[in-house]
DNA sequence: CCCTGATTCGC
DNA sequence: GCGAATCAGG
């Protein structure tokens, strides 16, 4: 049965009149979800639903392939925008080394309290100490020598 | 298990 | 554009 402009409008005075999808479906004689994929489709205000799909984790099956063709080549380096303010040890370690040039490399989950950096010296320029270069630059650290481990 | 609406995706 | 399938909360 297709949207006529009558059934179109009383499809929209029925859902602005606050009926419930099925309810209207059952009155035009087609399913909830063509009521509610229609009405969706003509932009009529979504009411009440408490249905929240946003969450921010993975999506599986309905996004399967991504099919990325060019990989990063630095994934042990972690994004500026990952900063974060690091639990109180910050004022020892500032004490010991004021300049502001510590190792930024993360620490634990950025989303739980416990999230810090290791904050050691940096290590010539880097953002990170010496330690932690050797993990973040790995890649480029075995293009040239194979090994270092 | 029933209801609800929202979103996706093959047609 | 359509709507069943699926998802997701009450």
């Amino acid at each position: 049965m297709a949207w006529t402009p009558e059934r179109i409008e009383e499809l929209t005075q029925l859902w602005n009149a606050g009926h419930s999808a099925s309810a209207i479906g059952k009155k035009l004689g087609v399913s909830k979800n063509a009521v509610v994929g229609k009405a969706h489709r003509l932009n009529l205000p979504a009411r009440p639903s408490p249905i929240r799909r946003d969450s921010k984790p993975a999506q599986p099956a309905r996004k399967p392939a991504p099919v990325l063709k060019t990989p990063p080549p630095m994934p042990a380096a972690p994004a500026k925008e990952e900063r974060r303010r690091p639990p109180m040890v910050r004022v020892q370690q500032q004490q010991e080394k004021s300049t502001g040039r510590r190792c930024q490399w993360p620490i634990g989950d950025p989303a739980t309290p416990d999230f810090h950096f290791c904050e050691a010296p940096a290590a010539g320029g880097k953002p990170y100490c010496a330690e932690h270069c050797a993990v973040a630059y790995v890649v480029k650290s075995r293009d040239r020598s194979s090994e270092a481990a």
